[in-house]
DNA sequence: CTGAATTTTCAGTAATTACTGAAAATTCGA
DNA sequence: TCGAATTTTCAGTAATTACTGAAAATTCAG
């Protein structure tokens, strides 16, 4: 199942390679993204191409096309050794704006779709009570997505530290919201 | 790409369904079950398996397949008809009790082994410079995916109108989270 | 209990997706 | 501008995943 090359990677950082190469199918991603991503991500040291292909084993070509994908999902930042031609790949230091970016492409790609779709339905005429009755469930949907995505957007613009802060006050956010009710009198929109 | 049979399926129906078929990829599930999906969602009553099948034209086995994966995501729930044999199955009317569904089965599924995968290798004495920065690395992926859950939990035990309540809000919560701060002195854990 | 109705399983095959090596394209120092 | 170093592309093939039909298992009315 796992056969790294005899050399290098300690075993701590292989267990984790590897384990995101197991769970690559589970997360949409392939197993050679899912193993380039782990190595990059605890590497000390930002890597090029051929580094990788040697500790994983691969062929220099699915690298550089793993490599992409990650770039296209912002989860890789391309840099540049000095007096080295070579590209070298590192992932971003603090992980809120790797979460960030993963929400933010999951989105784009997963979600965004969807919506689209869905309005344009909605504005169709439906002709019978099958379909009548398609768009209302088509209309729920909608309305949930949309107001799962215009909150997730409020966060996501607080700033990192407002964010983390945010998480940490956890099912307290119960209480401050209740003391909003009494505030503002319950029962809005 | 998408053919029908000929009959049933009304076009808003038709086009509903093609996309859960064309997004089951990137959704982590395949084009079957997403389309099996989709028709149980918009549809006004529920379904049986063999009414599935045809109105999809896939096999019996493959719809028996696909259902009991959509039963494994909590996403369909099995009736009976009084007076008929037949299994029949629908989506819970509530889009929030779907959603909270979804999200449940996700983290247990794509999360969860990953947490525990974390907490094992936390556990390993470092040897080299390599595996202890790794750790570093994967200390902070565990407490950032440990903190979103455990604030997802709270927020998730939540009574749905309360969600639904704290969702409305959007990005007042901020205006709510420095009024707290004011209160209880700020800077917390 | 029996057996017809219904659902599930599973081996075989089809379809899709992942990976490789070789060749083409690009980049950049000299 | 040249050409060695490096990256990308892509056709062919390997590996994986999805789907089917037939057969086995289950369920339940009588």
């Amino acid at each position: 199942m796992s056969d790294f090359p005899t050399s290098t990677l300690p075993p701590l950082n292989r267990q984790f390679v590897a384990h995101f190469g197991e769970m690559g199918s589970k997360w949409g991603i392939n197993r050679t993204v899912g193993q380039i991503y782990a190595l990059i991500f605890i590497s000390k040291r930002a890597l090029n191409a051929d580094e990788i292909a040697e500790s994983l084993a691969f062929s220099r070509s699915n690298v550089s096309m793993g490599l992409k994908e990650l770039q296209s999902w912002r989860l890789v930042k391309l840099t540049h050794q000095t007096g080295d031609r070579r590209e070298y790949f590192e992932a971003p230091a603090d992980v809120w704006e790797i979460f960030r970016a993963l929400a933010e492409e999951r989105r784009r790609r997963e979600i965004e779709p969807t919506l689209s779709m869905l309005r344009m339905a909605l504005l169709e005429e439906p002709v019978s009570s099958e379909e009548q009755h398609a768009q209302a469930r088509m209309r729920e949907m909608h309305d949930l997505i949309d107001k799962l995505m215009t909150w997730f957007d409020d966060v996501q613009k607080l700033a990192p530290e407002t964010a983390k802060q945010l998480m940490g006050m956890g099912s307290t956010v119960t209480k401050v919201l209740e003391f909003k009710d009494l505030i503002t009198g319950a029962g809005r929109k």
